[in-house]
DNA sequence: CCGGACATTCAAAGCGGTTTGGATGCCAAC
DNA sequence: GTTGGCATCCAAACCGCTTTGAATGTCCGG
């Protein structure tokens, strides 16, 4: 059933009918009533394709992901930024397309997906220190609000982000006033610019007490549990081990927890660890009381604020950039506790 | 630039150009060369909305996402399943258009994305046993494949899975066979088809031995690492406990292996645990040696076959189901060994 | 009683492609 | 010298909707 058809039921044109519908003015209270009526009766749905085609709105926002091996979409986090985004398109009445490039194809994906005008929007996942497609966005006159913020980048452009900076500034101070010296940084790839700004702020909490940062304490990587246990096993081994550890995401923090069982140590007495929680669906830190210490901010809730910032951009075409800084929280649970005080100092 | 403009540049037809550009033979060599050279240099791209209204088709996969708080976009399988599908779609030129919708309205997002017509087929994600959805896709006529089975559904549609059954059968019948006789089973929700499968997998190894599955070792949930610690923990306390492991996830078999530390057990030797591994590409398996004995099967490369299937139906036109059962792998890694000797039983 | 304001409806022109059904010109064959 | 076939190209219809511009009918004030 289509439009014309629908009308020539109810005798009237399909002008009439499309208004009728779509809530405009001038069109009596009565025939509306049988107009929607008939269309429920009918069940008829407008096709997509032709009202796209015909009010040059795409009602679609694009995701475009690097399939690369290693980042983005086989990041844990994807799936829950993507659930709380999708949950406001479909509100909005929104279609939301993924598109998954091979690495080198992205900037080409970019230019397409804007020249074939089959959205309307673009969210900007994982953006990197100087991030290269925000000048490309910003060319070709594509909305878009990014997942993050880019250092280096020229500042105008609108973004939803956690206070990294703010909220390992806060986990490192928290451990240093446990009595901590020792911390390490279990971090991200410090080329993304989520990882370079929580070092930022790991260092900025050290130099505040007058302590630097020692660079055997810090690794970065792949945010995983191989990567946790692997970096903890190597610095546990050091002569002058770390007490505490940094990590940036749930999985590295259990591969930390693993390292210390296995030489038998117990956090939250032996050593520390305070990780970053982005409150995945099914990788809950603990129920009631927290398994870490963690610095949480819902990776949903960013997807949902993203969708909602640039779905009203696109809708009152403002290009006055709009930023969103959500602070994290500080949660303690039973992974922390007070510096152990060293053996070799003990009376 | 559009259709219209590039072909007046040229000093050709609309007709001409498209048909250059498609790829029809009415039209000379030459002309094409000039037409494709003159696409390239404006950087033409015909407009997806207007291609999709003409031809009728949508160029775009559906991929209908409940919204539970607990299951599918959540489950880390997902994001891994997606990108997959994902690599398919863009080489062959579609879109990959996520809904989410709240559970109760999955079944209007299944009429609507038909009737709206914005995708020219679906891809049934996590279906239950006895699942609804299927004669619902089957009644609207609407091509679709479906990432797994359904027991006790009418057998006519098309499927990609992986024949869990014998995975759980074999390393069932593994864990036998190293002399295990108390073996636990850590299931996901078993209203899921593949955890019945596995469960039936499971318990049909043991009875193949003449044992009956013991109920008090079986548990049935959300795959979290919670789940399996809790799961463990309780089973250990039994007066009988188990002695082996058989969890349907690798985050699951992570929370066993807490259990296992936080009583000084060493896996392996005291406990045996085998997974599920999805291969996920945050959640690897070890590097080299497998850290657990798992059923290996890639979500990834289910997520590739089943896009491949459905748009190859879509294309050829085919409504003659068409099946793909993946055999996992049974890989041996350092959480395995023979069932320890009853300590009552010594000497 | 007439003209203007207003409410209601419609015909037709897009939107930007694809596709049908010719046109045109050229050449080989009868 | 026709005729038929073939290679090329084009005008126009169509996909299903929105929207512009105009028509029609009604009502009210002057």
């Amino acid at each position: 059933m289509n439009l014309k058809q629908l009308a020539s039921e109810l005798g009237l044109s399909p002008t009439t009918v499309s208004r009728a519908l779509n809530g405009y003015p001038e069109v009596s209270e009565a025939t509306r009533l049988r107009v929607t009526e008939a269309a429920r009766h009918y069940n008829y749905r407008p096709n997509t394709q032709a009202k796209r085609l015909a009010t040059g709105r795409a009602m679609a926002i694009g995701h475009i992901i690097p399939l690369s091996t290693r980042h983005e979409i086989v990041n844990p986090v994807f799936a829950d930024f993507i659930a709380g985004a999708g949950e406001v398109y479909a509100r909005a009445g929104y279609d939301m397309v993924l598109t998954i490039v091979p690495d080198s194809d992205e900037e080409r994906a970019y230019r397409e997906v804007h020249s074939k005008g089959n959205v309307d929007g673009i969210i900007v996942h994982g953006p990197k220190v100087h991030d290269a497609r925000l000048p490309l966005l910003e060319e070709l006159g594509l909305p878009f609000v990014v997942h993050g913020r880019s250092l280096g980048a020229d500042p105008g452009y609108s973004w939803v982000d956690v206070n990294n900076t703010r909220a390992f500034e806060r986990a490192t101070s928290f451990l240093l006033d446990l009595g901590h010296r020792r911390i390490a940084l279990v971090n991200g790839i410090e080329t993304m610019d989520f990882a370079a700004r929580r070092r930022h702020g790991f260092e900025r909490a050290l130099a505040a007490r007058g302590l630097a940062a020692d660079p055997a304490l810090m690794v970065a990587g792949e945010m995983t549990e191989v990567q946790g246990h692997d970096a903890a096993r190597g610095m546990l081994d050091l002569p002058d081990p770390p007490t505490a550890f940094l990590t940036a995401s749930f999985l590295s923090a259990m591969g930390v927890r693993r390292a210390l069982w296995e030489r038998d140590m117990r956090m939250g007495r032996d050593v520390s660890i305070v990780t970053h929680d982005d409150e995945l669906g099914y990788l809950r830190n603990g129920t009631d009381e927290p398994i870490f210490t963690a610095t949480r901010s819902s990776v949903r809730e960013a997807g949902r604020r993203c969708a909602a910032m640039l779905l009203r951009r696109i809708e009152t075409g403002t290009s006055a950039p709009e930023t969103d800084l959500m602070e994290a929280t500080l949660v303690v649970g039973a992974s922390t506790g007070p510096a152990p005080r060293r053996p070799d100092l003990i009376d």
